[in-house]
DNA sequence: AAATTCTGTAAAAACGTTTTTATGAGGATG
DNA sequence: CATCCTCATAAAAACGTTTTTACAGAATTT
């Protein structure tokens, strides 16, 4: 079955190649007649415009989103699906498409985004994550390369006002959960974090200190769980915890799955939520509150961060204004059943 | 910044055009010196091939994966990230790409996947679904585009020695699973489907029935509950069925997803899982094991299966044998604490 | 009526590769 | 020493568009 082109189209409709292309492009200066019999032999062909070719002459109009840790880990957590979601909405309605970038390491990943880049597979990438000190960061400045992070560099990070973030208040946030737990009366209030290479990680540490700080509560060292690879270990690590401080009364979870990991030591133990123990999570997954007791959660707009992300980044490729270029999002606490 | 191409790197190395391109597509005929110095100007000079050039000779190595339902319903199953997961891993390996697509309507499908496909975006699609009497299946065929279904078709289906899936035994799965629940006593089950145009949801119905009447218990259509957009409906669809049929002593949910709403119906209405009412799911989400009581289910190999959809489809576009054009992949009763 | 502008279209250049064809220099063969 | 290979490379064609330039002929202005 031979490829149809351009060239087919115009012998068909006696006319040109550029005026076919000038039908399709809305170039003007073609009467309708000619139009109405290009478009016809268009139709009549079953003519689509080659791809590539197009965007030898322009772009592919393709956006990357990089999911960032291993493969393994990327797609799990449902907040991913969600902002998927976000720019999936956002995307069409800009007539883009989108290309998903998931790597096993950080040196591939940093490989893969700079020929993504350079070849014009991709117009620009989506960071779906924002590491400490990220050389990726530097790199892509350095290249003049469009893209947009989902959450912040460090606060004095000399780029700053190079780059562009959809984020939303991660410190205030934790924060405000944490507070809510201290009114609550509770004194000795367990933190379960991820790695702490991660910005967002660090904001939730730092709300959480500053919570505890500014209630005059000493802050422990102790009293903070990093969750492992392996989830049974995790479950594990956290049954350790509470049975080497039976004085904890509250636990904070940097993210509802996490939370959903503390359920299950908690219950392991044969203690109760909330009575025993308080639980509040963080990003309001839907898992939030199909848990039992329904968990207490801060909910975080994930669609919309990612149709932000996607507004944004496709401004930036057309090279129009945006007026922030640090968005934050505003974020709302839920209590539920389990505090 | 002036984009560099192969021209600068032949100038940079003193060699023609061809000579470069000819290093790069390792097209042999070229001494190591030559080579060497061919790669090192492509070095200096960052030197990265265009990706729209290439595909106007060959192909772009995209493949589109096709999320079904409204793009509000896509992606919301961890089911679809897991499947994506597999995907990646080895479209990674074959030096392809993914593309996402998620379209509102059906009509917006058929016409962006023919278009996807035409204009050389993609170079073939999965279908990660298999809706009964899909006209677009037909449209495929009949173009000859390189395709494959993640599920199955139906087993009169016409084209059927055309096509290739990927899918598990889901009236068999199905009909284990509730045979289970009949082994156990269980007479009065009801089954949580969602809507019908879907085959593995006619495959579920169909394996409760044949468990059922295999089994000498009669068939009750008003033992069904239909799954809506509305999750509070749901919800609130299933506590009436409760209701009206206080004698359901078990519930098949066709998706773990589903379960969990099962759980919330039966928990609200002060009964107990599973001494009041058994629940067994479908597929093994890791959020089966986070329900409470642990939810029974049937383990679908999921990564695997989106693993063999990429691999067979690629089988499929460099024209290789494939050895079974409708795969079947093995599943596993996973028997925990709410049956 | 001549000069100018406008319209519609064609021709051609350009995009950056890959691949086929051509070519010239040595080397081997008769 | 003429012929034929082989090798390394160059030149050119091709891929299918978009866009610039060119050019007739019609319409308008002077």
């Amino acid at each position: 079955m031979k490829k149809i082109g351009i060239k087919d189209v115009a012998k068909e409709a006696n006319v040109s190649i550029s005026t076919v292309s000038r039908v399709f492009r809305k170039y003007g200066n073609v009467p309708k007649d000619t139009e109405n019999s290009v478009l016809e032999a268009a139709k009549k062909l079953q003519y689509t415009p080659n791809i590539a070719a197009q965007a030898l002459r322009g772009s592919l109009n393709n956006i990357g989103i990089v999911f960032t840790r291993l493969a393994e880990d990327a797609f799990i957590n449902p907040f991913y699906s969600e902002v998927l979601r976000g720019i999936s909405t956002i995307i069409k309605k800009e007539n883009h498409y989108m290309q998903i970038i998931a790597c096993d390491t950080l040196e591939e990943e940093k490989a893969e985004i700079r020929t993504l880049l350079a070849s014009g597979r991709v117009d620009g990438i989506i960071l779906l994550y924002s590491r400490c000190m990220d050389p990726l960061i530097y790199d892509l400045v350095k290249n003049e390369s469009n893209f947009i992070i989902s959450g912040r560099v460090e606060s004095d990070h000399l780029l700053k006002d190079k780059i562009y973030t959809v984020n939303t208040d991660s410190i205030k946030d934790t924060y405000d959960a944490v507070s809510v737990l201290i009114n609550k009366g509770h004194k000795k209030i367990a933190l379960i974090n991820e790695e702490s290479n991660y910005i967002v990680n660090l904001d939730r540490m730092n709300g959480y200190k500053q919570a505890l700080i500014s209630n005059g509560i000493e802050f422990d060292e102790d009293l903070i769980i990093i969750k492992t690879k392996n989830n049974r270990e995790t479950v594990n690590n956290i049954k350790n915890k509470l049975k080497k401080h039976p004085e904890i009364s509250a636990i904070f979870a940097k993210d509802d799955l996490i939370a959903a990991y503390a359920y299950e030591a908690i219950k392991e133990m044969g203690l109760n939520i909330p009575q025993d123990i308080a639980v509040m999570g963080h990003n309001d997954l839907y898992l939030a509150s199909l848990l039992e007791p329904k968990l207490s959660t801060v909910r975080v707009p994930i669609f919309e961060l990612g149709c932000k992300l996607a507004e944004n980044l496709i401004k930036i490729i057309n090279k129009e204004e945006i007026d922030e270029r640090h968005v934050v999002l505003p974020t709302e606490l839920i209590i539920r059943e389990s505090i």
